[in-house]
DNA sequence: TGCATTTGACCCAC
DNA sequence: GTGGGTCAAATGCA
């Protein structure tokens, strides 16, 4: 996998751009970068936010969130609406992902309102493909209960979760994990997920890459007593307090273990894919020295 | 000692 | 019968 070019000064995490996720056939560039956009926005909440905790600015970065989303619900509006002006392609839900049989399950009204993306943002910034996927990705939830995704660091996903299988597929080199939330015996929340390596993301051209799905929508309170299940913007704001507390959603399984700093041989592997940001990805959320690396990177960027 | 993970067994849908 | 998801006892770790 390669890397594509940062825009607006974003960082640019690995990302798969080449990968079938979440991609319909005839929309496959622009989900391309919806899906692209899904995994930045799923890894810079959990970078930057841990990362600026003790910093001042935190609590603005918090708010930049939001009202990126803000901006995003209001641009997804006027699309779906200009969508609706159009014909609808009832046949969306050919969605091409590793887990079929799983993401085939999102309704194709979702995903068929990328056909205004896809006309329209040929030459728009990346700022609006960032902003549009974020609302994709709640859309999907609103649509279905399952969502998928493409990330090299599918835990840190500002959720606490806590492994209660693994089981080898078929056809599959890497076995299977399997994740529910934390608060499931406490608050009852049905919120479950599973991740799976990539078959061909453990080559040297191609960083490790995981699909993730996520099932059921969080119910549940926080220790915070934030409702994590709301919305994806609170959990924005509130993912810094999460991160440092520890999070469950800890790199234990046998692959999942290697997106870990502690594991040297992956960052020396990395090193010669990511940029020093992606570095910082790696780590551990409850580290110190990772924390501090992540400023010195990226914060200081 | 308590909590999280591991892993084989079990259940269920296809 | 097979494969995927879940359960629960065993195990590891702080």
């Amino acid at each position: 996998m390669k890397h594509h070019g940062s825009s607006m000064g974003l960082p640019q995490p690995s990302v798969s751009s080449d990968r079938p996720s979440l991609v319909c056939d005839h929309h496959r560039p622009a989900m391309k970068e919806v899906a692209r956009g899904q995994s930045l926005v799923t890894q810079l909440r959990a970078i930057v936010l841990p990362a600026l905790q003790a910093d001042e600015r935190s609590e603005i970065v918090a708010q930049m969130f939001q009202s990126i989303l803000d901006c995003s619900s209001k641009a997804m509006a006027e699309l779906q609406q200009l969508h609706r002006s159009r014909n609808a392609r009832p046949d969306d839900d050919d969605v091409l992902v590793d887990d079929k049989k799983r993401v085939r399950r999102i309704s194709s009204d979702c995903c068929s309102k990328e056909e205004g993306v896809n006309t329209g943002t040929a030459n728009q910034s990346s700022l609006i493909f960032f902003l549009l996927s974020i609302n994709e990705n709640l859309n999907r939830r609103l649509c279905d209960d399952s969502v998928s995704l493409e990330t090299p660091v599918p835990h840190y996903d500002g959720r606490q979760w806590r492994k209660y299988g693994q089981k080898h597929i078929n056809n599959a080199k890497h076995p299977r994990s399997y994740y529910r939330c934390t608060y499931r015996q406490e608050q009852g929340c049905k919120a479950t997920k599973t991740v799976q390596q990539q078959d061909d993301s453990s080559g040297a051209d191609h960083p490790l890459m995981y699909t993730v799905v996520y099932h059921g929508q969080h119910t549940c309170k926080d220790n915070d007593g934030v409702n994590s299940g709301a919305d994806e913007s609170e959990i924005n704001a509130r993912s810094s307090s999460d991160t440092q507390s520890s999070i469950s959603s800890t790199c234990t399984d046998t692959y999942d273990q290697q997106t870990s700093l502690h594991d040297n041989k992956l960052i020396d592997k990395s090193e010669d894919v990511y940029e020093p940001f992606d570095m910082a990805a790696f780590a551990p959320l409850d580290l110190d020295s990772w924390e501090l690396d992540a400023l010195l990177r990226f914060g200081s960027a």
